[in-house]
Parts: C-alpha cells; sequence; structure tokens
DNA sequence: AGTGAAATCTAACTGCT
DNA sequence: AGCAGTTAGATTTCACT
C-alpha cells in the first residue's frame, strides 16, 4: 500500500534506547548539525570518532531522520501561515492526501481527531494565495468545509525534542 | 520588548531575492543539507566555491536560517502529536508564552486569528502525559480553555518551500 | 564503547578571468 | 559572478585498550 512506504506515516516502532549524553547529542544537533565532531566531542567529553559513532548509530537507529536547511518563509515570499481544519465526508480521502503534497504551500498534513477530520499547515503570499488554495481544497471530492487560523505570530518553531519525558 | 529580539518572530522583512537556481539549491538544502557542495554544483551545472558563494549569501540574508538534524518523536518516547488550540481572556498573556516555551513537549506556540487566540503544536509519550500538559496550561492566568486535536497519522511534515509562489 | 593517529576528503580562502 | 588551486580542518578508518 502506498501509505506503508510513507516516510513520514507515525510508526509503530518503539522508543530507541538512549543514554543522557545520547539525548544531549541530540539536542545540540536539533539546535544546530554543522556542528563538529570534535567541537561536539568537546562538550560532551568524548572524542571526535566516538561522537561520529553515536550520530552513526542514531541514524541507523532512525532518530536522526535527515539533516534540514531551516528556511525563512517569510523571505521566500510566503510571510503568511495558516491552519487549516478540512472536514471530510468520507475516509476515502487517503488518495486526495498525495495530490495536496504536490502544492508547495502545504507544510503539514495531518488526520486529527475532533470536528474536523484533517488538519493542513499552510504558508502563502498572501491572502488571496490562501484563498486559491481553499478553493482548490473546497473543489475536492469528499472535502466539504474548512476553517482556517491564521497565524499572527510565531513565537516557537522547532521539532522534537530529545528531552527525557521523566 | 522582549518579543522583538525574538528570532522566530515573523519579520517585515521584504522577500530575498532569489532566482532559479538559488530556488534549486535551497529545495536540495531543504531535504538534505549533508550534501557537498561538489555533488550540489553538479545538480546545478556550477562549481563548487560557486555554490559556496550562493549559500553564504543565503545565510547572511537569513533565507536559510540554520541547519539543523530532524529528529523522530516516536523514538524520542513521544508518539502523539496533538495540536491545541487555547482561549485567552487577554491580549497580555505574552510573558506565560515564554513559560511553556520552556516545555520540551511544546514545539511551536503562534498567536491565530479565529475562535481562539493561540495554537500550540505538541508532542507527548501519551494521553496521560498530554492531559497533564493541559492541566498546566489551564492552571496559568489568562488561559481559560482548549480544544485539542490528536493526529492520527502525519502524512507529509516538512519545512517552507522555495518554490516560486508564481 | 572509547581513544589516538593516519589517510582521505571537504570547506573555505586567495587570486584570476 | 564564476573558476582554479591551495591550505587548513573535518570526516572516517584502523589498530589498540
Amino acid at each position: 500500500m502506498a501509505e506503508d512506504s510513507n516516510p513520514v506515516r507515525p510508526r509503530l516502532a518503539p522508543p530507541a534506547r538512549l543514554d543522557d549524553r545520547d539525548r544531549t547529542l541530540l539536542g545540540l544537533l536539533a539546535e544546530d548539525s554543522s556542528r563538529s565532531y570534535a567541537e561536539l566531542g568537546k562538550l560532551l567529553h568524548l572524542s571526535a570518532p566516538a561522537v561520529h559513532e553515536r550520530v552513526k548509530r542514531l541514524r541507523q537507529d532512525g532518530v536522526i531522520k535527515a539533516n534540514v536547511a531551516v528556511l525563512d518563509g517569510a523571505k521566500l515570499g510566503r510571510p503568511l501561515l495558516t491552519f487549516v481544519h478540512v472536514d471530510t465526508t468520507s475516509w476515502a480521502v487517503t488518495r486526495h492526501l498525495l495530490a495536496l503534497k504536490e502544492l508547495p504551500e502545504v507544510e503539514e498534513i495531518h488526520t486529527v481527531t475532533g470536528e474536523s477530520a484533517m488538519l493542513l499547515k499552510v504558508r502563502t503570499r498572501d491572502t488571496q494565495a490562501l484563498e486559491d488554495l481553499l478553493e482548490r481544497i473546497h473543489s475536492i471530492e469528499g472535502f466539504t468545509g474548512t476553517r482556517s487560523y491564521i497565524a499572527l505570530s510565531t513565537y516557537l518553531e522547532r521539532g522534537p525534542s530529545p528531552v527525557a519525558t521523566e
């Protein structure tokens, strides 16, 4: 099935076994992955090869999914961030989700509990571009309605934290 | 004011001037920032130093905000992703936002239009941890109610796209 | 698992076109 | 603006603990 090969589909995978140094290391890399192994080693009181070994293992285990550049939406010409709740009539909308992925404005697609069945995070140039996008969504079969929440200010935006849950 | 020095506060900054190669380059780096300049050069039909120059300029201009490692929430012990809409009575809640930043479960904080005044993206170990978090939010002065949308499946999760808006 | 040294590769600077 | 050559530093492998 198509969803099973989807790299962002939530996994049933159990949590990885991580010690304190792993978590500290992950925190440092989640903040800035361009640090050298030598620098990380100093902060962790380890040698560069030892850090390298750990990073290799964490990548192998899928704890580190990728190293990416974080871009500034506004400077790219997309200053308007909006969360869109989408009401759907049927659950056979999965196929249509693939179409939404092709739209560069769409950053996140989740199916959720609650009144809505789907939640999108979208970034557009202006309200006009948002309206165009909403029209396209409404025109898709099975998508009956949307409620939009435009972000006025973003105070925090980061990825999953490796800090221990307890 | 504290918010003005906040690095994730939306900027009034105008979009940067980017040519097609810049956008292609940004797309490649947003996907995988660990590629060498030589490899990027091959893909862009440029020499390695030329790519380096462009990357340096894009970082300087703030289009590239950072290079970070993307971690797997589930493997870190936080398989439960939830979007929380928070109702607030007053607009003097800005100070309290700083407190929320300290919680490792909280990944995003936005003020939004619509019925709610605030939107949080949070990742917890289980529903119990989510409940604990919601209790803490409710106990904060000015935060009157919350509505939670638990993500059942995530089909897409990425950053801003550099693809030209038109 | 971690260390230290060696080899290979990459990044980053300089000057040239 | 981009290319070529050089140097300094980083990544990665290996033998040893």
